[in-house]
DNA sequence: AGCACGCCGACT
DNA sequence: GTCGGCGTGCTC
């Protein structure tokens, strides 16, 4: 019997997202395991693939199998190698996907296969001469990597390597490349006490300006690095040799990992206020109640959740278990990232998508060697490698970006789940606006729930006014900023306290608003709003739910007038408009813009923190929980561009976005204010928002929700098609909804779904790629996966090289 | 995605 | 006759 393993090729497309089989040599016999990451030669050239190993069987006959060529160092643990399927059940994405996800990007990036020679000697009289060759340059030459082979001999060369290594005249070595990623650092001291110095300098003779200054730093300063005298003093790396040689200074080597966050000076936090000690207390409860636990940690905005947070990393930490932090996006919560990395020093890890390849790769090596207790991330540290996982935090729960919208397309908080499921730990969600889902799940005891309602300061809430922007027209205002938010500025001013003016402008799909009364053309069948779109050089209104398409009407149905426009104004022009009325306010614009480079949102907030601008102007990063103690006033200068986002969760989100920016105003003893402009001075989301009530909000909106039959009462669905065909894709979408239907109709009767379209998606054509899309409502569970997955692996089989499929679960925007 | 196999047009 | 175009179909 011989061992036989099922694999998954990894980096393959989607068509070939299946198990083949390879059997083991018998060097390998016994070594191999599920998890394990080997390379096999795969396809007509037998090129060599990492892949991940699924299966281990034994099979008597293996004519028709390859052998396996190496087993690299890395592997899956069990969690993660359970991971990749809960991810490919729930996403619908490839195992390849999957597993690039879980570890990071170095660890697979490349198998870095080399050939060497044996002990085994050759001759040419022994095999033909093209092996012989081949062999004497392996034997020549350092690191022969199949790549050089190709170059060398032509793409035959495969079969001669597989006969040089049937018969082990070669072998071949395979290691990942991030091992050569790790940085050394070298650090040079005096190789004398200092007190000698003068001593040794006169005994050695050194006149040299340049080694004198050397050896002074060095005695000055202790150790350094190499790095820090090559930027510090602009010395030459032989210049240091050459002292070493005289036995002047000494280096050592030392593995480093980099540590891309700067530890500031550590403060000890105040002591919990009442509020907070209770809700710690209530959460340290289903701490270790061996079952996983969920807590939804509700409080209003400044009651000092963090501080709350802070304390159950500690007590976790003390049960020697370790915790990952999620936040929304790095770059706008350093104060948060900064206060933690100070508390926990290098028992923290951060891990985000702006980091080198190399950086992943040691932070999560530190990780998984447990030399890390807390772990603050973005979206993909919720992988973090921890074995003794006691708690994820979701901070800032609500946020979108925990989704991710490209394969795989998971939520951070269904994986999370996950997790906490397989430690027993207790998961931790904060939010000042939790998401209407998780608010559900409390309500309906599925998340303990644990509120806390007050301000830390005891100070109230900002004081909230919402402004009609239709009599600021009719007024003859044409500025952006309305006559009330001009004269609550000049007061704010006149104090010499700080402003945020918050333009609420989202993505390139734009509603129809009539400028005279704010009306807003709506979906008959779907309860949102159309979507502008130009169509064969035409524009139109369409729904992106079901499809619905109309022309753009002539006058406003609602009031007559004849003029349609898009409202909305950039950000630039109200910067304008401020410089004209205000020329004595220095003003701080903050858009994709100006904050291009990498730490620049970090820097500009700093610089808004210590009074360098009067005015904070910006789009939905200005929003984020940032502590600014000297604003005291929140300016909305348009509420209207989410309230009428063609999707069912733009009351949520224009909800959340005004709560929190409100939230930034009043933090410290002086009261704060806000106004709102709006269109809409009626509607009832921005009444609730402007009272900051949470709760009065959610009823409305869960009723709503639970009327409609949206989400959490049912799950979204995207199915979408891409092709640079346009006439192939429209024969693919036929196919499919045939595909659907007799799957509905036939094996899948008990599937209960509702089908839209298909219908073109909101931007129909992207770099010349067609996109068609189905909206399907229905049940998330296994039959409805199953089906969908039907659906899906039919068309990536039937047109998986001609097009794209995929589907996206509960997406971000419809 | 690669890569081979295969079946027709312009060249020695 | 054969070199090479890229359409089709398979990859353990």
């Amino acid at each position: 019997m011989i061992q036989t393993v099922s694999v998954y090729i990894l980096n393959a497309p989607k068509q070939l997202d299946r198990a083949f089989d390879y059997y083991i040599p018998a060097d390998l016999s016994g070594k191999v395991a599920c998890g394990d990451i080997i390379t096999v030669p795969f396809g007509g050239g037998n090129r060599h693939r990492a892949a991940l190993v699924v299966g281990i069987s034994e099979a008597e006959n293996t004519d028709r199998l390859k052998p396996i060529i190496s087993k690299a160092s890395v592997f899956l643990s069990e969690e993660e190698y359970k991971l990749v399927f809960f991810l490919k059940d729930r996403t619908f994405c490839t195992v390849s996907d999957a597993v690039h996800t879980i570890l990071p990007p170095a660890v697979i990036s490349k198998i870095n296969e080399s050939y060497q020679i044996t002990e085994k000697s050759m001759t040419v009289e022994t095999v033909n001469h093209k092996a012989f060759l081949v062999w004497q340059y392996i034997r020549d030459t350092a690191d022969v990597t199949e790549g050089m082979l190709r170059r060398h001999f032509g793409t035959e060369v495969q079969e001669v390597l597989s006969f040089l290594l049937e018969h082990e005249f070669v072998r071949v070595y395979s290691e990942v490349t991030a091992s050569k990623n790790i940085k050394n650092i070298e650090w040079v001291s005096l190789s004398f006490p200092v007190a000698d110095l003068d001593a040794v300098l006169k005994k050695n003779k050194i006149r040299s300006v340049n080694q004198l200054e050397i050896i002074n730093y060095i005695a000055k300063k202790g150790t350094v690095s190499t790095e820090e005298l090559r930027s510090e003093l602009n010395v030459q790396p032989r210049q240091i040799k050459a002292l070493a040689e005289r036995r002047l200074v000494l280096l050592s080597k030392e593995v480093s990992y980099r540590k891309p966050y700067k530890v500031g000076s550590t403060q000890a936090p105040p002591p919990l206020n009442d509020c907070q000690k209770q809700a710690y207390d209530t959460i340290f409860s289903y701490l270790n109640t061996g079952k996983p636990e969920a807590v939804l940690l509700h409080g209003v905005t400044g009651s000092g959740k963090t501080r709350v947070i802070k304390e159950m990393i500690d007590a976790v930490i003390a049960q020697g278990k370790q915790i990952i932090f999620l936040v929304p996006e790095i770059a706008l919560t350093p104060q948060t990232v900064a206060i933690f990395c100070s508390y926990y020093h290098d028992r923290v890890a951060v891990l985000h998508s702006s980091l080198s390849a190399g950086e992943k790769y040691d932070a999560w090596r530190r990780i998984r060697n447990g030399e890390v207790d807390l772990c603050i991330g973005t979206r993909s540290a919720i992988f973090a490698p921890f074995s003794r996982l006691g708690m994820i935090v979701m901070d800032e729960e609500h946020e979108h970006t925990y989704k991710s919208d490209q394969s795989p397309r998971y939520h951070a908080l269904d994986v999370a789940r996950y997790r906490v499921t397989y430690h027993n730990a207790l998961l931790l969600l904060s939010s000042a606006t939790p998401s209407i889902d998780s608010y559900y799940k409390a309500k309906s005891g599925l998340y303990h729930l644990v509120e806390m309602p007050e301000r830390a300061t005891g100070q109230p809430l900002p004081e909230t006014i919402i402004t009609d922007l239709r009599s600021d027209a009719a007024a003859g205002n044409t500025s952006p900023v309305g006559l009330l938010l001009q004269d609550a500025l000049k007061t704010c001013l006149s104090r010499h306290e700080q402003s945020i003016f918050f333009i609420n402008r989202r993505g390139f799909h734009h509603f129809l608003n009539c400028p005279s009364c704010g009306y807003v053309i709506t979906c008959p069948r779907c309860s949102v709003s159309l979507t502008h779109h130009m169509r064969q050089g035409k524009n139109q209104l369409v729904c992106h739910y079901c499809g619905y398409t109309q022309d753009i009407p002539a006058a406003c149905p609602s009031c007559g007038s004849d003029s349609f426009a898009f409202i909305g104004f950039g950000t630039q022009l109200v910067q304008e408009a401020l410089n004209r009325d205000f020329p004595e306010a220095t003003v701080m614009r903050m858009d994709a813009d100006t904050t291009g480079k990498k730490l620049s949102y970090e820097k500009m907030l700093e610089e808004f923190r210590l009074g360098e601008a009067d005015i904070l102007l910006g789009t939905q990063m200005v929003t984020k929980g940032h502590d600014f103690p000297n604003v005291t006033l929140v300016g909305v200068l348009l509420a209207d561009t989410t309230l009428y986002l063609d999707d069912y969760r733009a009351n949520e989100r224009t909800f959340q976005l005004i709560t929190q920016v409100i939230g930034r105003a009043g933090r410290s003893e002086k009261q704060g204010r806000a106004i709102i402009q709006t269109y809409n001075p009626d509607h009832p989301m921005l009444l609730l928002a402007a009272a900051q009530d949470y709760v009065s909000f959610y009823e409305e909106e869960i009723a709503m929700r639970r009327a409609l039959v949206f989400p959490p009462f049912c799950d979204m669905v995207l199915l979408e098609s891409s092709s640079t065909d346009e006439i192939f894709l429209q024969k693919i979408v036929i196919e499919m909804s045939k595909q659907l239907k007799k799957n509905l109709d036939g094996p899948y009767q008990d599937v209960k779904v509702v089908v839209f379209g298909p219908f073109e998606a909101p931007i129909y054509k992207v770099n010349d790629i067609y996109r068609m899309r189905f909206v399907i409502k229905c049940k998330n569970n296994k039959r409805t996966r199953e089906m969908l997955r039907d659906v899906l692996n039919d068309a990536i089989r039937r047109f998986g090289n001609k097009a794209s499929v995929y589907i996206d679960m509960n997406p971000n925007s419809l």
